[in-house]
DNA sequence: GATGAATGAGGTTTCATTCAT
DNA sequence: TATGAATGAAACCTCATTCAT
């Protein structure tokens, strides 16, 4: 075991250089960027290796995207343990997601890859689970603090919804933008000037729609993320 | 001009074939799926022939999302002259979002596809106007109806919004919803079990959220849908 | 008649077009410089009126080739008509030769290519026959003056060579002279500042080599091509 | 060691029998005989295994170019390393070239096709700079042994004339002949029944011409030329 | 585990030639 | 006769993946 250690290291330290050159060339220059040659090259080690690390390209790919995947879920879980009424801890979860927007661009990226069928088929099931994982740990965290509004009172819903569909309506209007975002270049041409903050404001509308208490035109909303930003994400 | 026909038309039938071919390719196997050597095989014509019609692999993927692009224009054009109020005449445009989706759900692949940078690069400028005209018409049609409404005073914006940034809102959000819809297998496993339709309770809600008169609890939406459906839609 | 010569004379100009542009194609890139569809772009004339012309690709190698031989047949017929003893009118041929090469020295570009099978196949019968007879017109001229040199005692061949043999000589001298030349851009830098009076020179050595009279060191050289010029090339 | 040579044997054979198969096909039929797809075809092996071996096309061609150039150089340092006077020297340089053109006739071809600027273009530096060294080196022996014949008196040159253009000289008429006999078919047809054997008289009547002693009249040839092979070339 | 040569499917390009208008 | 789009054979070259050492 002690003899071992350094030796898993180095094999994890390979492994993340890997992701991260990997990372890179697809920032650069997207999925036709990503290869494997290259990758061997620039780490000055075998193609072999790499496949020892990761079963084929694709498995990068999605190792890249659980990456991310994972901060988001630590941002969302930090975010809902905000203390405050329903409507702020939402508040608190769309900070959370603005930053990992802000700081993780690139997810939407590898994302968008592993929604070509193509693609998500070559990956292993085992990531595919993890990725799954996070994904619906974020969605149960946001979840959690629907049904808490609702079992507080703050939220009523009509149209029979339930609480996943709420959630649904949240995450496609943020999953829209985002890629909307992430994807375009000439949205300022089209007079979309903020378009980050258009997002939000949205967001605080669709709320607002569902009659999400307190509504928007009853409290301040900047003071609320300043306090947010101090007490949950001070660390981060 | 009898003459000139036979040929032109065989010319152009071929190109429909190829993309008829592509499309059944990419909607069975994804980007991966569309193979030139595979496509020239079941035509019986050369590869060659097939560059003659399209530069590179690229090219036919935006072709098609061209194609699927200006069925959902004049569908937006058709949806925005019902005549009505204007809140409305945004169901009808959600009509003709639903009815597009539904009917070319394939639409959303090839977008996905275009919206990686590498991909996208590779299509020609002339193709990716195109592209960007039936995108604008479709926002400019939603933002005619935003405009009027805010001029016959059903929609008041506050937050400083503009009229593009309304529309924005709603292009995310269904945007982002039918991605999820289109690529995700397991939706109805974590409690999404009429995504369609809750996709279209939100539209609802963010428009109410933004104090869209009359307010979805003023009217009853399936007698004003089924009045679309009959002034609008009746010949599609 | 009166009509059709200027349109006669339309069409020949544009097949000396072709060949001009083909000439330059070659020279510069070599068979597979050339190139139909860059010969019609260049001309702005269609592929189909280049097949008028030439009925393949391979024809125009021909054609240029002959072009260039016809011209090297009349120099050196010129050349022969030098009134003087055997030694001179070789020189004169020489003075051919060497115009020749100067001012067409793709000539032997032209050839390399026809001495490849797959491509003299293609050709047709009949220019590879007027191609034929141009090349033994040169050889039958100089043969000649070597015969005459031999008759009148001015040359005595020893080592039992012919005639043919002695041609052989000279012209493997300027072949391979001309072609080390043509294509080599770093000669003065090995030491080789004025190749082509260097050729001359050897060409000298060798018939004194031979015994040819009057030896070189007999006659004033420069003297006799100044002649010879006056004589034979003035018109050219 | 004893473990790497197995392997590393048979890939070097394979680069071996690739150039093998692509110098029978550029003897054939020139540059655009020389096919990728069929090399493969005919070694049994894959398209990607040539390429491992030869980056390009080019690379192929230029491999085939120096493996020759580099028994010239071997055949020519060899033979000035015979005993005697400058002159027989001389000789043994031409038995060399003899033998080089009787056993790797194609190396004309390869020569002229890297003459064509596009085609050696693609070639890589490195390749480029050994064939220069092998050229060079050759033109250097030459050079030395007319400096010698110069310094101890066995020749004497008038018009000016360099050590490197008396190279110049034998070069371009052994490079002249050696391509016209490598690429003619019908020498025979036009009086020329031994073409090598009166390129040899030529370069000793051209050193006669030259002046450099012994003349050939003052020794027997063919004796020197024995000696030769017995001392300089018995084992090759 | 590490290596890297071999594989071979497949994207892309090029080009001579044909043929309907 | 001129045109030039269409054709389709032929190649070049790339790259993810495998596998023997």
């Amino acid at each position: 075991m002690v003899d071992l250690t350094p030796k898993k290291l180095e094999i994890q330290q390979r492994g993340d250089r890997i992701l991260s050159i990997a990372r890179s060339m697809i920032v650069d220059d997207g999925y036709h960027g990503l290869n494997m040659d290259r990758i061997a090259e620039q780490l000055e080690i075998s193609k072999g290796t790499i496949y020892n690390h990761f079963s084929c390209k694709e498995e990068i790919i999605i190792a890249l995207a659980i990456e991310t995947a994972e901060k988001r879920r630590s941002l969302f879980q930090a975010a809902a343990q905000f203390r405050g009424r329903s409507r702020f801890r939402m508040l608190a979860i769309g900070e959370a997601d603005l930053r990992f927007f802000q700081e993780h661009t690139s997810h939407f990226e590898f994302e968008r890859m592993l929604r070509i069928p193509s693609i998500l088929e070559k990956t292993s099931e085992k990531r595919q689970s993890v990725m799954q994982m996070c994904e619906a740990a974020c969605m149960q965290v946001v979840g959690g603090i629907v049904r808490d509004a609702i079992a507080n009172g703050d939220l009523e819903l009509t149209n029979s919804m339930t609480a996943e569909e709420v959630v649904f309506g949240l995450w496609s209007l943020h999953y829209g933008a985002q890629s909307i975002i992430a994807s375009s270049e000439n949205l300022d041409q089209i007079g979309l000037h903020r378009p980050v903050e258009t997002m939000t404001t949205h967001t605080a509308m669709l709320l607002d729609g569902l009659g999400w208490l307190p509504l928007s035109t009853e409290f301040d909303e900047n003071e609320v993320i300043e306090q947010i930003n101090n007490e949950v994400f001070k660390n981060v």
